[in-house]
DNA sequence: TGACCTCTCGGACAAATGTCCTATAGATAT
DNA sequence: ATATCTATAGGACATTTGTCCGAGAGGTCA
């Protein structure tokens, strides 16, 4: 739901790193704002240094789906960066974000000279890969209750920060079948500890 | 659907890696086998040389959904490598398959030493996010009309080589469903054509 | 041959989910 | 104050999808 990278934020803000790459800039976004868009370019990668953003793809058919939201540490636009295409999806701030911006010819020599922060780059890849294959396996075998609970549990207070809009987005369903979903949940819940 | 990599299989595939890796090893499979087994742990890296291979995540609702289908040249068995963790799905060949295997400490040592595999992997890495992302949202945001015909017609050979369970396990459906659909479309196909 | 698999196919029904609509509350602008 | 916009909420209905069956075709084994 909220991935985050605590290794990789931590290596790039030590003295070491950050001394040594005194070009590495550093912005402050303000809530809704957007960092990159589907379907233009972006020439940098991106790693958050504190606040949220959400990351998701319009379809065709008008829906975003959101497929991540983002804390501290993850890293994004690398994707772009690698398959050397245009913004596959756009990223926009949920809350005031601040974010480490890698302008491509950077990052690149980065990664070419860096041994340790090539790695970490790699982990975070290996575990959206996972991260998402998970998710997408669950989604397709479970029912909306099953989605909803999980969330519920896993992040309760999500349902208070977020809009029910974002949170249908999320879980690929619509708002009237979540607000159904919650009401019963609700009601169960009620009923079994009375 | 089916995922390759002409690019990485010809690097390594190329003498100047071939011939300066001797130890990497090859092995042949019989259809049906299992190359990585979910919930154990594997300490091999591995790439296709020729065949097919399908991956798939075992719910615990006892359903089986199916990432990919591999074909030439795919990467598998990294993420476990970087994550460190057991394996977090299946990887069992549909046709007969050939394979490179690179034993964990040789994996580390090539993308330590050999700058254009390094990049290579990264390259597979970023495009398994991206191929994951889109199909996702896609899946999420689309009926199973939508996603029978988009595979029908970009795949249209598949539905003969492939168990029509298979077919629904990609698709995160029931066999029931697939058949309807299919009876479906072929329907309006005759009504419309007549 | 007969028993036993596995895969395929589709009817009948139930359950899950989406679509369309109306209503309310709060925020904002004119 | 009025209009307007957005988010929330839920009723009524239609559609989509899954579940539960039974049946047939073909393969295998004793």
């Amino acid at each position: 739901m909220i991935q985050s990278n605590a290794t990789l934020l931590e290596y790039i803000s030590k003295p070491p790193f950050l001394k040594k790459w005194r070009t590495i800039t550093q912005t402050r976004y303000e809530p809704s704002a957007v960092i990159i868009d589907q379907q233009s370019r972006s020439n940098s990668v991106y790693i958050i240094k504190r606040g949220m953003t959400k990351c998701f793809l319009t379809e065709d058919t008008g829906i975003d789906f959101i497929q991540e939201f983002f804390g501290a540490g993850e890293l994004f636009g690398e994707v772009e960066f690698f398959t050397q295409s245009t913004n596959f999806c756009s990223v926009v701030t949920v809350s005031e974000t601040e974010v480490f911006k890698f302008e491509n010819n950077l990052f690149k020599s980065l990664l070419d000279t860096d041994r340790q922060f090539n790695f970490l780059v790699m982990q975070a890849l290996a575990s959206k890969v996972k991260y998402k294959a998970i998710r997408h396996a669950y989604n397709q075998s479970h029912r909306i209750d099953d989605k909803v609970l999980r969330l519920k549990k896993e992040y309760p207070l999500l349902f208070d920060k977020l809009l029910k809009k974002d949170i249908a987005n999320y879980l690929g369903i619509t708002i009237r079948s979540l607000n159904r979903t919650l009401n019963m949940l609700d009601t169960n819940y009620t009923i079994s500890s009375s």
